[in-house]
DNA sequence: GCGGTGACTCTCG
DNA sequence: CCGAGAGCCACCG
């Protein structure tokens, strides 16, 4: 199991539910700044029984970006308080201005 | 080792 | 925030 993953899940497990992070914020946290795709690949490796909340991780605009179109994603945010909404051209989105992962505020914890 | 690829991001129009 | 181009990094044939 390569560690690269590993510490990208890591991260992605700390999300706290009702809050989003991007694939960019993750990559930096885990120590790999340059390796935003690294964790869009790790996630399409997740298994579906996963501990991974996968679904807590957007794009840079809060894009929900899936094999299944984010809708599966806006399904798991909703119950955990985030509003998401479906854009004109059918993809998902959400206010990342309001749900955006506070990484500084965690590190105070 | 090499070229192709992707749940990304940045910069320039 | 749309489109095209380039950078980055790991996986695959």
């Amino acid at each position: 199991v390569s560690e690269t993953r590993e510490a990208l899940l890591a991260v992605v497990r700390a999300i706290p539910a009702g809050r989003l992070a991007t694939y960019g914020d993750v990559a930096r946290r885990a120590g790999f700044p340059r390796s935003a795709r690294e964790v869009g690949r790790a996630l399409s490796v997740l298994p579906d029984g996963s501990s991974v909340p996968w679904w807590r991780v957007v794009n840079r605009e809060g894009r929900l970006v899936s094999p299944g179109g984010g809708a599966r994603q806006a399904e798991h945010l909703h119950p955990e308080g985030v509003d998401a909404e479906q854009l004109p051209d059918g993809s998902w989105r959400v206010d990342l201005d309001c749900y955006r992962w506070d990484e500084e505020a965690e590190e105070m914890e």
